[in-house]
DNA sequence: CCAAAAGTGTTTTCTCTACACCCATGT
DNA sequence: ACATGGGTGTAGAGAAAACACTTTTGG
């Protein structure tokens, strides 16, 4: 049946995975960048990429540039925005989808990310990107701080059990300003999404700090009953 | 250059345009629909599309398409999303970016409309679509709820001058419930973007309604200032 | 004079914000 | 005993919600 569409013309299409983390020590955001092993633009800073097949959607082929590059599936993924300038890739015409990754930074095993060229890189010192990388980075920010404010996407960042002190600190770092501890605490638990767990976490003080968990059965419960999750604080 | 990535697939794009409007007489969303001219699903409802050319890119293909087919430039337009599934298409294998616009009704030329087989369709009719537009529509109309509650864009939904009424109508419209009348003109006038005129409109009405103006100049200052357009309502 | 649509304020409720001290524990 | 980080409640301000009557005027 292609004949019927010979007339238009064909384009290469990329996807490109704009890839957070959040390190709980050093309580800030960070980006996966890798160096770039093809021409054009060779050896320079760039987001996890890959070109569309023939045989693959293009949430399939964000997912396969991903899962290749963390050897991690299952993650939290969402398309972001695309790209289509005409000159936007100075090695052909190519349309690039942007997608968005969240992940917990602990769970990339640092041999592969190693093995693949890939850094994490504190958001305050992202170096130049190649082609718009650096249009999509900043798109995907915008989206991010708007979608923890109404969705539950935060916790993807932290590990399965995490202390509310962990919390509001991913909070700051993707808020870019404090956030009040009072106020914070008191609305994030009289959502009752939140486990308080048996032990405590106790690298960081000595009185230690409770562990919680995020109870996502819960959360899609409420959300069947028209319950909206919000943590927009001062 | 094209050598560097020659070994890559190559794919169609298309761009999908939903179109809103509001009848201001009837107060209702409308969407504007095509009987498809071309194989596959000829004769069928589909949205504006049309193929991405060489040499523009994807925002220049979706105002080609919008301008072609209502002979109106400068319209409010925004990307969406972009639709990968591999067999979305029946013909070929077709990656397709969906646009939605808003559009003054009656901006539109019924001529214009009628020669290329356009039809204003209400949300609450809109017959089985072609393809995956039905989803491209869903998606849109929840998109277009969320950006008129934090964005002034539903101005472009109505002419140049309008009444209180009507702007109100328009939003329940659009929220698809009754809004209180006292509250959302308070909440509305309160942010001083609109400016009263001289004139009623006197069609609807014995004592006739003022005709308001939305302004623009006013609106990008305040913004500056850090100032957020919000009309959610009760 | 009446039907039909436009226009107008106040009170109550709730949510948001600001703010400071005690607790537990390892050294 | 003290330094360090974790944990807790309340009062005041501001925003959102609920609510009903008066005005205008063409027919």
């Amino acid at each position: 049946m292609n004949h019927l569409y010979s007339k238009y013309p064909k384009h290469f299409h990329a996807v490109d995975c704009i890839i957070f983390g959040f390190d709980i020590a050093e309580k800030e955001l960070k980006l996966l960048l890798i160096k770039r092993s093809f021409e054009p633009a060779l050896g320079e800073w760039s987001l996890a990429g890959g070109f569309v097949r023939e045989d693959e959607s293009l949430d399939d082929a964000a997912c396969r540039v991903l899962c290749t590059l963390t050897g991690l599936s299952e993650l939290y993924m969402e398309q972001l925005y695309t790209y289509g300038e005409i000159s936007r890739d100075p090695g052909a015409r190519v349309i690039s989808t942007a997608y968005f990754a969240l992940i917990g930074i602990h769970e990339l095993d640092p041999e592969i990310r190693k093995s693949n060229g890939a850094y994490w890189c504190s958001l305050s010192e992202i170096p130049d990107l190649i082609f718009d990388h650096r249009k999509m980075v900043d798109r995907a920010l915008k989206e991010l701080v708007e979608k923890v404010k109404v969705y539950p996407v935060g916790f993807e960042l932290l590990p399965e059990k995490f202390t509310l002190v962990q919390l509001q600190n991913l909070y700051e770092a993707i808020y870019q300003r404090q956030v009040d501890k009072r106020n914070f605490r008191k609305k994030i638990l009289s959502m009752n999404l939140l486990e308080k767990q048996e032990d405590k976490e106790r690298e960081t003080s000595k009185k230690g700090a409770w562990y919680y968990r995020f109870n996502e059965e819960k959360y899609k419960e409420l959300t069947r009953n028209g319950f909206f999750f919000n943590l927009v604080v001062s």
